[in-house]
DNA sequence: GTATATTCCTATTAAAACGATAGGAATACC
DNA sequence: GGTATTCCTATCGTTTTAATAGGAATATAC
């Protein structure tokens, strides 16, 4: 139950894999590494990462560079990278039930018992994924 | 993302809709309600239901009595129901990584640090779901 | 200015999970 | 015996997931 795809797995090992870059030469500027690097390293289907970091730029998460020495880094130091919004430029929002928002949409009219149980689901898992950014995951 | 399966909302659903049958008569022995009639009440496709109170009915969660004026009720106060027990019987155990338990699965070798935030959330999820009960549902 | 390494764009495919339906056997009540 | 129910097993269509493929655009190196 509640199994991450692997684009999303992919994704957070991608990341932690560039903050680990940045982590080893504080204070220097972030070094652009190239999409098929980082999948070598970490074991992810090259041309497969390449979709997911060029979703993750559409996020604004990460930045590129093309051509020759070209690659990717952080957009933001991963401090300030929470992780729901790494989860969330990946595979939208955190929405168990697709009546989250809707009211009546079941037998029990305008005040649905399990909906509320839901809303509370989401809560503590967006609640978790808010409190911990990027920069927490890779101390551990 | 995280979306509960159908399966998982109905089976909720069917239990809450047995649950508030006991609430109506408190102290009375409590009364069995067919599959098609929780079915249509709920607005569920009625043979899709049967299977997921088989289901429920293997992880003892319900009784069933067959023939006429059989059908299901819990198989303990709402009280003593707790969520992540019917969100386990239904889909199984929460783990959003399948390599939870391993160590050593990727490159990071036994220390994965992304694997320490999947178990992390992993708690946050079974936190929420080990501290409710079917009555707290049914009580908003 | 040519070769090379990279991101970028779009399409396709194979496999798995999901959601539901179907037929009929077993059982219990009346 | 008739009827209402649970129970068992199989099947089916759709959607989602995971990955692959071909090649265009772009920047650097020499
Ligand atoms: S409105 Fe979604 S379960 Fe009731
Ligand atoms: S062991 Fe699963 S992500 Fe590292």
């Amino acid at each position: 139950m509640f199994s991450v795809p692997t684009k999303t797995q992919y994704g957070i090992r991608a990341l932690v894999h560039l903050a680990r870059i940045d982590a080893a030469s504080p204070g220097a500027p972030s070094e652009s590494e190239a999409s098929a690097g980082i999948a070598k390293a970490e074991g992810i289907p090259s041309r497969y990462l390449e979709g997911i970091l060029a979703q993750l730029k559409a996020a604004g998460l990460v930045l590129s560079e093309r051509g020759k020495h070209g690659g990717y880094r952080l957009a933001k130091p991963a401090s300030e990278m929470r992780m729901i919004e790494i989860v969330e430029a990946l595979e939208g929002e955190v929405k168990p039930v697709g009546c989250l928002d809707d009211s009546g949409v079941c037998a029990q009219g305008d005040c649905c018992l399990p909906r509320i149980f839901w809303v509370g689901l989401k809560e503590a898992i967006d609640g978790y994924l808010g409190s911990r950014t990027l920069r927490d995951v890779i101390e551990g």
